[in-house]
DNA sequence: CGGCAGGCGGTTA
DNA sequence: TAACCGCCTGCC
């Protein structure tokens, strides 16, 4: 499949800003990952994307978030704020992946106190025990996500193997709660979950119910906009009405360029 | 070896 | 309601 047009994203900047943890860059620069219950591998040629996998153009232009005018945007924040400009160079081709709901909270549970190579290697680890092989691409062995069907009825015990850690617990308890993550879930649900506080419940608000105005705060995130803001490390509150105030309903891309510009440079 | 990594939950003052 | 601490694990 190709979907031409589409200078605007750029491929790393979007799987390597921190938001998704199931896409794995390819010596040639692609990636292989999956959405949902579609795999793919993704290619970046100029303006072209060559998508070969699963789902059709529809389901990808979604995901991708390819119909919303970053261009725009970025403009928009640049002259609401003076200071954001030199992030939104670090990351220009950044885009909201709108990822599944229940995927994205389990997945954040797990991204609490961690770091990166271990929670891909946890959720990969889940996703071999529970998901369902979907599949060969570039040579990987590729497996969906475990629905919360799925893992209503695992115990913590039944996850160790997969070094989840104390998170084990907050996982088995999340799936046996009663809720439908395929609802637009508000934040103040999310945060009756077990192993979801406030920072994790506002990635999930972002990155799996499309709330742009979400702004997660986390450590990275109290680094830069005390670096570059002036706002004291835990003033966290005084952030969050920064970002209201200045970036509004594109808080959340905000602070993804804002996150990217200190993590990844 | 202690410190730390994209917090949360429980306790304490 | 702010401050503090323990927590699984892996890596430095």
């Amino acid at each position: 499949m190709i979907i031409t047009g589409r200078e605007d994203i750029n491929l790393a900047d979007t799987f390597e800003c921190g938001q998704c943890f199931r896409w794995e860059r390819e010596d040639d620069g692609s990636y292989t990952g999956m959405a949902g219950d579609k795999a793919a591998n993704i290619r970046a040629a100029g303006d072209v994307l060559y998508i070969d996998g699963d789902g059709d153009e529809e389901f990808w232009r979604r995901y991708l978030d390819l119909d919303r005018d970053y261009r725009h945007i970025k403009r928009t924040l640049a002259e609401a704020d003076d200071k954001i400009g030199a992030a939104i160079e670090a990351g220009p081709g950044i885009h909201i992946l709108a990822q599944d709901g229940w995927e994205t909270i389990v997945s954040f549970i797990i991204s609490q106190n961690n770091n990166i190579p271990r929670i891909k290697k946890c959720i990969e680890g889940l996703c071999r025990g529970f998901g369902e092989y979907a599949g060969r691409i570039k040579g990987r062995e590729m497996y969906s996500f475990p629905g919360k069907e799925r893992l209503s009825g695992v115990s913590a015990e039944d996850l160790a193997e997969i070094r989840l850690g104390y998170r084990a617990g907050y996982i088995a308890g999340t799936a046996a709660a009663d809720f439908d993550p395929g609802q637009d879930l508000s934040y103040e649900t999310l945060l009756t979950l077990p192993g979801v506080g406030p920072k994790v419940a506002s990635c999930i608000r972002l990155f799996g119910y499309g709330d742009m105005a979400s702004f997660p705060i986390d450590v990275w995130v109290r680094r830069v906009m005390n670096r570059v803001y002036g706002f004291s490390e835990n003033d966290t509150a005084g952030m969050k009405a920064y970002a209201e105030e200045h970036f509004g309903a594109y808080g959340g891309i905000a602070q993804q360029y804002l996150f990217n510009s200190v993590k990844n440079h």
